[in-house]
DNA sequence: TATTCTGAATAGACCGGTCGGTCTAGGAGA
DNA sequence: TCTCCTAGACCGACCGGTCTATTCAGAATA
């Protein structure tokens, strides 16, 4: 049963850690979600903090399937592939009741004072924008963006823009902020090509 | 020395809350950082939220300042006004250490659990985004814009687009991110005039 | 196969410290 | 004197984290 208390604590962690945020969670909360007894939190997680690092990573798991499952999808053109992933994206949040993006809220939350979650979302971030500015540069290449543009730059743009969108889509607890987002950042992007 | 002190707590409440967040300022360090005796602080305020409401309504008194400052100077045009208010609000985060919008801080930290500071943020938001409204109008007519732009859902883009921006400047402690998003939307909201 | 051993995992009482908040007393200006 | 405000001791609740006792599956031994 040790793995599956372990996983059951990360489950629990990611509605909870999303919904509550770092410093409003709990333990004690958390165990009692889970029936979870205080001692086996301890034996898999060295602290509080070593727990949500834990949960920012199978977060991260979940992103890059979301990114498997978008960009690698060759029935679609790369532009498109880069836009499913936000799709992809959207429809999680509203199973999550439209709260928006973890990376977004705990950056928000711990970044000014905890210098490990900020180097670790940034991170995140990072590595997401990587995967995008991949696809960007094939579209590119195929003339659905300007021969000029800068496909690093587009990307960071792009998510960091999504992250605003999300973080409008929580407080009203509604995506069309999202959509709006992607709507007007692929006409930008595209017009010129 | 009634005012001073609550004026006082106000102020310190700025940049404590811009840094720490909510959840993690406690009142004790704010009365170390001011001075203050407990006592005072539930004299003027009759609890932590009720303080934090009221830091909030204190930075929005400096946002309308921006506004004022960069919305009526006659001497540009309604984009160039629209953009130099972002501008002063990227020097203003930049004389805080790069810590961003409290308000998009605040929003993502509580509005998954305290619906008042959820709608209490989103208002803030809400008023901000009809004056730039207001502005964007006037860059309609003007022919700044497309004719048939959308001035309320290109304000509102606007600022949820900022906001995102204004969250990687925080992970990074680096303005660029803001300005990179500045260039993309006025480009792309100008290309169609 | 039966028995012993062992280390991982469970279980929760318990810890000091800190939390937000209350209370009463004193001081200052009208 | 009366009212506002200062002042800080004090409160119970809860925080993250520690500690020790116990359970239990499976390897080791015979």
């Amino acid at each position: 049963m040790a793995l599956n208390t372990k996983e059951q604590l990360l489950e629990a962690g990611l509605s909870m850690l999303l919904k509550h945020g770092y410093n409003d969670l709990g333990i004690q909360a958390l165990l009692e979600a889970t029936g979870v007894p205080k001692g086996s939190f301890y034996h898999h997680f060295g602290s509080k903090e070593d727990f949500a690092l834990q949960v920012i990573d199978r977060y991260m798991q979940e992103v890059h399937q979301g990114l498997e499952a978008a960009l690698q999808d060759q029935t679609l053109r790369p532009l498109e592939r880069a836009r499913r992933f936000f799709e992809l994206s959207r429809e999680k949040y509203r199973q999550d009741g439209h709260l928006g993006c973890m990376l977004g809220a705990l950056g928000q939350e711990l970044s000014g004072v905890n210098p490990t979650f900020a180097r670790k979302i940034e991170d995140c971030f990072s590595v997401v924008t990587r995967h995008i500015a991949e696809c960007l540069e094939e579209a590119r290449q195929q003339g659905q963006l300007a021969p000029d543009a800068d496909p690093v730059e587009l990307a960071n743009l792009l998510l960091n823009c999504w992250e605003g969108a999300a973080l409008r889509s929580r407080l009203l607890r509604d995506p069309a902020p999202l959509d709006r987002m992607l709507d007007f950042y692929f006409a930008a992007a595209t017009r010129d090509a």
